[in-house]
RNA sequence: GGAGGGAUAGCGAAGUGGUCAAACGCGGCAGACUGUAAAUCUGUUCCUUCGGGUUCUAUGGUUCAAAUCCAUAUCCCUCCA
Protein backbone atom coordinates (compact mmCIF):
# COMPACT_ATOMS: atom_id res chain seq x y z
CA UNK A 1 0.00 0.00 0.00
CA UNK A 2 1.14 3.46 -0.93
CA UNK A 3 0.54 6.23 1.53
CA UNK A 4 1.06 9.58 1.08
CA UNK A 5 1.12 11.87 4.42
CA UNK A 6 0.59 15.51 3.29
CA UNK A 7 0.01 18.83 4.39
CA UNK A 8 1.16 22.42 5.18
CA UNK A 9 4.59 23.18 6.84
CA UNK A 10 5.26 22.75 10.38
CA UNK A 11 1.98 20.69 11.02
CA UNK A 12 3.31 17.17 12.26
CA UNK A 13 3.67 15.33 8.89
CA UNK A 14 7.33 13.51 9.68
CA UNK A 15 5.96 12.83 13.45
CA UNK A 16 3.19 11.28 11.78
CA UNK A 17 5.47 9.02 9.24
CA UNK A 18 7.52 7.47 12.00
CA UNK A 19 4.66 6.27 13.84
CA UNK A 20 2.69 4.93 11.19
CA UNK A 21 5.76 3.58 9.68
CA UNK A 22 6.68 1.66 13.11
CA UNK A 23 3.18 0.45 13.10
CA UNK A 24 3.45 -1.73 9.01
CA UNK A 25 6.89 -1.74 9.36
CA UNK A 26 6.82 0.82 6.23
CA UNK A 27 9.85 2.58 4.53
CA UNK A 28 9.84 6.76 3.84
CA UNK A 29 10.37 8.19 0.60
CA UNK A 30 11.14 12.19 0.98
CA UNK A 31 8.67 14.03 -1.11
CA UNK A 32 9.95 17.39 -0.04
CA UNK A 33 11.71 19.48 -2.56
CA UNK A 34 14.16 20.92 -0.59
CA UNK A 35 15.08 17.92 1.96
CA UNK A 36 16.70 16.05 -0.88
CA UNK A 37 19.32 18.75 -0.85
CA UNK A 38 22.16 17.27 1.54
CA UNK A 39 23.19 20.20 4.21
CA UNK A 40 20.01 21.90 4.06
CA UNK A 41 18.96 20.31 7.42
CA UNK A 42 17.45 23.07 10.42
CA UNK A 43 16.20 25.07 7.72
CA UNK A 44 14.03 22.84 5.95
CA UNK A 45 13.42 20.75 8.91
CA UNK A 46 15.02 17.52 7.81
CA UNK A 47 14.55 14.52 9.98
CA UNK A 48 17.24 13.77 11.93
CA UNK A 49 19.13 9.89 12.20
CA UNK A 50 17.80 10.08 15.11
CA UNK A 51 14.45 10.88 14.88
CA UNK A 52 14.40 8.16 12.08
CA UNK A 53 14.09 5.36 14.97
CA UNK A 54 16.07 3.15 12.29
CA UNK A 55 13.30 2.96 9.94
CA UNK A 56 14.51 3.09 6.12
CA UNK A 57 14.43 6.19 4.66
CA UNK A 58 14.82 7.41 0.88
CA UNK A 59 15.55 10.79 -0.87
CA UNK A 60 16.47 12.72 1.67
CA UNK A 61 19.57 14.32 1.96
CA UNK A 62 21.41 13.06 -1.21
CA UNK A 63 21.58 15.66 -3.65
CA UNK A 64 24.56 18.18 -3.99
CA UNK A 65 23.00 21.64 -2.95
CA UNK A 66 24.56 23.23 -6.06
CA UNK A 67 22.85 20.86 -8.69
CA UNK A 68 19.53 21.93 -9.62
CA UNK A 69 17.04 19.28 -8.83
CA UNK A 70 13.70 19.48 -10.37
CA UNK A 71 10.83 17.27 -10.59
CA UNK A 72 11.73 15.51 -13.54
CA UNK A 73 14.60 14.33 -11.47
CA UNK A 74 12.44 13.09 -8.66
CA UNK A 75 9.76 11.26 -11.10
CA UNK A 76 12.57 9.14 -12.35
CA UNK A 77 14.01 8.77 -8.83
CA UNK A 78 10.54 8.15 -7.03
CA UNK A 79 9.58 5.35 -9.39
CA UNK A 80 12.61 3.60 -9.39
CA UNK A 81 12.14 3.01 -5.94
CA UNK A 82 8.56 2.46 -6.19
CA UNK A 83 9.61 0.02 -8.48
CA UNK A 84 11.94 -1.50 -6.32
CA UNK A 85 9.66 -1.67 -3.19
CA UNK A 86 6.82 -2.51 -5.27
CA UNK A 87 5.71 -5.28 -2.35
CA UNK A 88 6.39 -2.96 0.49
CA UNK A 89 4.70 -0.39 2.43
CA UNK A 90 5.18 2.90 1.48
CA UNK A 91 5.17 5.88 2.84
CA UNK A 92 6.02 9.25 1.14
CA UNK A 93 6.09 12.41 3.18
CA UNK A 94 6.48 16.07 2.45
CA UNK A 95 5.07 19.06 1.31
CA UNK A 96 5.49 19.51 -2.26
CA UNK A 97 2.44 18.87 -4.29
CA UNK A 98 3.81 18.41 -7.51
CA UNK A 99 6.32 15.99 -6.50
CA UNK A 100 4.12 13.45 -5.44
CA UNK A 101 1.68 13.87 -8.10
CA UNK A 102 4.76 13.87 -10.75
CA UNK A 103 5.66 10.33 -8.62
CA UNK A 104 2.02 8.49 -8.86
CA UNK A 105 0.33 10.54 -11.68
CA UNK A 106 1.02 9.93 -15.72
CA UNK A 107 3.09 13.24 -15.97
CA UNK A 108 5.38 13.15 -18.51
CA UNK A 109 8.19 15.13 -18.90
CA UNK A 110 10.34 15.08 -22.29
CA UNK A 111 13.87 15.74 -23.48
CA UNK A 112 14.71 19.32 -22.57
CA UNK A 113 15.82 21.13 -25.65
CA UNK A 114 15.82 24.65 -25.71
CA UNK A 115 16.00 25.54 -29.32
CA UNK A 116 14.61 29.76 -28.54
CA UNK A 117 15.60 31.95 -26.72
CA UNK A 118 12.74 33.87 -25.51
CA UNK A 119 14.53 36.27 -23.54
CA UNK A 120 14.20 38.97 -26.41
CA UNK A 121 10.14 38.85 -26.46
CA UNK A 122 7.54 40.75 -24.02
CA UNK A 123 5.12 38.81 -22.22
CA UNK A 124 2.65 40.09 -24.55
CA UNK A 125 4.59 38.94 -27.50
CA UNK A 126 5.34 35.64 -25.63
CA UNK A 127 1.30 35.21 -24.95
CA UNK A 128 0.56 35.98 -28.89
CA UNK A 129 2.70 32.88 -29.80
CA UNK A 130 1.03 30.85 -26.59
CA UNK A 131 -2.31 31.53 -28.18
CA UNK A 132 -0.94 30.87 -31.78
CA UNK A 133 -0.09 27.40 -30.38
CA UNK A 134 -3.29 26.70 -28.36
CA UNK A 135 -5.64 29.16 -28.52
CA UNK A 136 -6.86 27.47 -25.33
CA UNK A 137 -3.97 29.05 -23.60
CA UNK A 138 -4.98 30.44 -20.05
CA UNK A 139 -1.50 31.42 -19.03
CA UNK A 140 -1.58 35.13 -17.20
CA UNK A 141 0.34 37.56 -19.54
CA UNK A 142 2.24 38.34 -16.19
CA UNK A 143 3.37 34.52 -15.86
CA UNK A 144 6.36 34.80 -17.81
CA UNK A 145 8.22 31.63 -16.45
CA UNK A 146 5.33 29.47 -17.39
CA UNK A 147 4.42 31.10 -20.67
CA UNK A 148 7.55 30.39 -21.97
CA UNK A 149 7.61 27.14 -20.61
CA UNK A 150 4.47 25.97 -22.90
CA UNK A 151 6.36 27.29 -25.56
CA UNK A 152 9.17 24.81 -25.24
CA UNK A 153 7.19 22.24 -24.43
CA UNK A 154 6.49 19.91 -27.91
CA UNK A 155 2.52 18.92 -26.58
CA UNK A 156 0.48 20.21 -24.27
CA UNK A 157 -0.76 17.38 -21.25
CA UNK A 158 -3.68 15.73 -21.13
CA UNK A 159 -5.13 15.61 -18.16
CA UNK A 160 -3.07 13.09 -15.39
CA UNK A 161 -4.27 10.04 -14.16
CA UNK A 162 -3.40 8.26 -11.10
CA UNK A 163 -0.83 5.64 -12.39
CA UNK A 164 -0.77 3.64 -8.77
CA UNK A 165 -3.11 2.90 -6.01
CA UNK A 166 -2.69 5.13 -3.13
CA UNK A 167 -3.66 6.93 -0.25
CA UNK A 168 -3.26 10.69 0.88
CA UNK A 169 -3.71 11.92 4.25
CA UNK A 170 -3.94 15.63 4.85
CA UNK A 171 -2.61 16.78 8.33
CA UNK A 172 -4.04 20.44 9.32
CA UNK A 173 -5.18 23.12 11.52
CA UNK A 174 -6.81 25.99 11.72
CA UNK A 175 -5.28 28.67 10.17
CA UNK A 176 -4.55 30.87 13.35
CA UNK A 177 -2.96 27.60 15.09
CA UNK A 178 -0.75 26.90 11.60
CA UNK A 179 0.45 30.59 11.81
CA UNK A 180 1.33 30.42 15.97
CA UNK A 181 3.22 27.19 14.76
CA UNK A 182 5.34 28.73 11.85
CA UNK A 183 6.64 31.83 13.57
CA UNK A 184 7.69 29.97 16.35
CA UNK A 185 9.12 27.15 14.93
CA UNK A 186 11.49 29.37 12.58
CA UNK A 187 12.16 31.09 15.71
CA UNK A 188 13.51 27.82 16.70
CA UNK A 189 15.08 27.46 13.70
CA UNK A 190 17.37 30.42 14.46
CA UNK A 191 17.98 29.01 17.99
CA UNK A 192 19.40 25.93 16.53
CA UNK A 193 21.89 27.70 14.38
CA UNK A 194 20.18 28.32 10.86
CA UNK A 195 22.17 31.56 10.35
CA UNK A 196 25.04 29.74 10.57
CA UNK A 197 24.16 26.89 8.38
CA UNK A 198 23.11 29.24 5.51
CA UNK A 199 26.16 31.04 6.37
CA UNK A 200 28.48 28.10 5.20
CA UNK A 201 26.78 28.19 1.11
CA UNK A 202 26.91 32.05 1.23
CA UNK A 203 30.63 31.72 1.99
CA UNK A 204 31.15 28.85 -0.53
CA UNK A 205 29.09 31.30 -2.78
CA UNK A 206 26.85 28.84 -4.06
CA UNK A 207 23.82 30.48 -5.72
CA UNK A 208 22.21 27.58 -6.86
CA UNK A 209 18.36 26.92 -7.10
CA UNK A 210 18.39 25.64 -3.79
CA UNK A 211 19.80 28.41 -2.03
CA UNK A 212 18.39 31.77 -3.67
CA UNK A 213 14.42 29.87 -3.21
CA UNK A 214 14.52 27.71 -0.57
CA UNK A 215 12.72 29.71 2.48
CA UNK A 216 14.82 30.42 5.32
CA UNK A 217 17.85 30.47 2.72
CA UNK A 218 17.14 33.27 0.42
CA UNK A 219 15.90 35.42 3.05
CA UNK A 220 19.24 34.69 5.14
CA UNK A 221 21.62 35.41 1.60
CA UNK A 222 19.72 38.75 1.47
CA UNK A 223 20.86 39.08 5.12
CA UNK A 224 24.54 38.15 4.35
CA UNK A 225 23.97 41.04 1.20
CA UNK A 226 23.47 43.71 3.53
CA UNK A 227 19.68 44.23 2.17
CA UNK A 228 17.41 43.97 5.59
CA UNK A 229 17.96 43.55 9.51
CA UNK A 230 18.35 40.45 10.98
CA UNK A 231 14.70 41.19 12.46
CA UNK A 232 13.34 41.60 8.77
CA UNK A 233 14.96 38.43 8.02
CA UNK A 234 13.56 36.41 10.36
CA UNK A 235 9.79 38.28 9.91
CA UNK A 236 10.54 37.28 6.13
CA UNK A 237 11.15 34.23 6.64
CA UNK A 238 8.27 33.64 8.45
CA UNK A 239 6.07 35.50 6.42
CA UNK A 240 6.96 33.46 3.67
CA UNK A 241 6.81 30.01 5.45
CA UNK A 242 3.16 31.19 5.98
CA UNK A 243 2.02 32.03 2.15
CA UNK A 244 3.92 28.72 1.16
CA UNK A 245 1.36 26.95 3.76
CA UNK A 246 -1.57 28.73 2.34
CA UNK A 247 -0.45 27.52 -1.34
CA UNK A 248 0.20 24.12 -0.01
CA UNK A 249 -3.44 23.96 0.66
CA UNK A 250 -4.61 25.25 -2.41
CA UNK A 251 -2.67 22.86 -4.07
CA UNK A 252 -3.50 19.63 -2.32
CA UNK A 253 -7.43 20.98 -1.62
CA UNK A 254 -7.34 21.14 -5.51
CA UNK A 255 -5.20 18.88 -7.06
CA UNK A 256 -5.15 15.59 -4.45
CA UNK A 257 -7.68 13.16 -3.17
CA UNK A 258 -6.80 14.57 0.52
CA UNK A 259 -8.67 13.01 3.65
CA UNK A 260 -7.67 15.63 6.00
CA UNK A 261 -7.37 15.00 9.73
CA UNK A 262 -6.78 17.79 12.05
CA UNK A 263 -3.75 17.49 14.41
CA UNK A 264 -4.67 16.83 18.07
CA UNK A 265 -1.53 19.04 19.74
CA UNK A 266 -2.58 17.91 23.23
CA UNK A 267 -2.25 14.61 22.23
CA UNK A 268 -1.07 13.13 19.14
CA UNK A 269 -1.12 9.78 19.77
CA UNK A 270 -5.45 10.65 19.06
CA UNK A 271 -4.44 11.79 16.01
CA UNK A 272 -2.44 8.65 15.25
CA UNK A 273 -4.84 6.35 15.79
CA UNK A 274 -7.44 8.55 13.93
CA UNK A 275 -5.44 7.61 11.22
CA UNK A 276 -4.48 4.47 11.78
CA UNK A 277 -8.47 3.92 11.93
CA UNK A 278 -9.05 5.85 8.70
CA UNK A 279 -6.19 3.50 7.35
CA UNK A 280 -7.52 0.30 8.11
CA UNK A 281 -10.79 1.36 7.37
CA UNK A 282 -9.78 1.65 3.53
CA UNK A 283 -7.93 -1.87 3.46
CA UNK A 284 -11.20 -3.62 4.70
CA UNK A 285 -12.95 -1.98 2.43
CA UNK A 286 -10.76 -2.58 -0.45
CA UNK A 287 -10.37 -6.34 0.11
C1' G B 1 2.05 78.84 28.45
C1' G B 2 3.61 80.28 22.95
C1' A B 3 4.63 78.72 17.48
C1' G B 4 4.08 75.14 13.91
C1' G B 5 2.95 69.96 11.84
C1' G B 6 -0.36 65.89 11.88
C1' A B 7 -4.98 62.48 12.64
C1' U B 8 -7.47 58.66 5.84
C1' A B 9 -10.00 51.48 5.39
C1' G B 10 -6.66 45.75 9.57
C1' C B 11 -1.62 48.51 9.12
C1' G B 12 1.65 52.00 6.32
C1' A B 13 0.61 55.79 2.91
C1' A B 14 -1.44 59.03 -1.45
C1' G B 15 -5.39 62.27 -2.26
C1' U B 16 -6.16 69.03 -0.57
C1' G B 17 -13.72 71.10 -3.65
C1' G B 18 -17.14 67.19 -7.95
C1' U B 19 -14.39 61.94 -12.30
C1' C B 20 -13.60 59.24 -4.26
C1' A B 21 -15.84 53.60 -1.43
C1' A B 22 -10.90 56.69 -1.75
C1' A B 23 -4.26 55.37 -5.74
C1' C B 24 -0.25 52.36 -4.06
C1' G B 25 2.34 49.01 -0.65
C1' C B 26 1.93 45.46 3.32
C1' G B 27 -0.98 42.04 5.85
C1' G B 28 -5.56 38.86 5.34
C1' C B 29 -8.64 35.69 2.25
C1' A B 30 -9.32 32.91 -2.29
C1' G B 31 -7.41 30.76 -6.83
C1' A B 32 -4.03 28.71 -11.03
C1' C B 33 -0.33 24.93 -11.44
C1' U B 34 3.14 18.80 -16.06
C1' G B 35 11.05 20.46 -15.87
C1' U B 36 13.09 26.92 -10.71
C1' A B 37 7.03 24.25 -7.22
C1' A B 38 9.87 26.36 -0.34
C1' A B 39 9.15 28.47 -7.43
C1' U B 40 6.05 31.48 -10.64
C1' C B 41 1.53 33.91 -11.34
C1' U B 42 -3.81 35.67 -10.63
C1' G B 43 -8.21 37.53 -8.12
C1' U B 44 -10.25 39.77 -3.85
C1' U B 45 -10.16 42.83 0.74
C1' C B 46 -16.01 48.99 4.67
C1' C B 47 -21.30 46.72 4.90
C1' U B 48 -24.93 44.73 1.53
C1' U B 49 -30.76 40.80 0.53
C1' C B 50 -26.16 43.78 -5.15
C1' G B 51 -31.32 47.99 -5.33
C1' G B 52 -28.21 50.33 -2.26
C1' G B 53 -26.18 51.74 2.75
C1' U B 54 -22.46 53.94 5.95
C1' U B 55 -17.10 56.14 5.73
C1' C B 56 -11.52 59.70 5.74
C1' U B 57 -10.70 61.74 14.71
C1' A B 58 -15.53 64.33 16.71
C1' U B 59 -19.23 68.09 16.42
C1' G B 60 -21.03 72.24 13.95
C1' G B 61 -20.66 75.43 9.54
C1' U B 62 -19.75 77.22 4.16
C1' U B 63 -21.27 75.06 -0.71
C1' C B 64 -25.62 72.65 -5.72
C1' A B 65 -21.36 69.39 -4.12
C1' A B 66 -16.49 68.33 1.38
C1' A B 67 -11.56 63.34 2.95
C1' U B 68 -10.49 68.07 0.77
C1' C B 69 -12.59 74.96 2.86
C1' C B 70 -13.96 77.39 7.97
C1' A B 71 -14.80 77.05 13.52
C1' U B 72 -14.45 74.46 17.99
C1' A B 73 -13.01 70.10 20.74
C1' U B 74 -9.88 65.69 21.49
C1' C B 75 -5.37 63.13 20.76
C1' C B 76 -0.23 62.86 18.73
C1' C B 77 4.62 65.03 17.01
C1' U B 78 8.40 69.06 16.57
C1' C B 79 10.25 73.71 18.16
C1' C B 80 10.30 78.10 21.70
C1' A B 81 9.49 79.11 26.91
Amino acid sequence: MILCIVGPTGVGKTKMSIELAKKNNEIIINSDAMQVYKGLNIGTAKITEEEKEGIPHFLFDFVDPKINYTVADYQKDARELLEKFKNRNIIFVGGTGLYLKAALYDYQFKEEKKLIDYSGYKNEELLKMCLKKDPNCSIHVNNRRRLIRFLEREEEPIKAKPLYDFKVIGLTTNRENLYDIINKRVLKMIDMGLEKEVRYFYDLNIRSKALTTGIGYKEFYAYFDQKCSLDETIQNIQKNSRHYAKRQYTFFNHQLPVKWFNVNYNDFSLTINEVIDYIEQEKTRNS
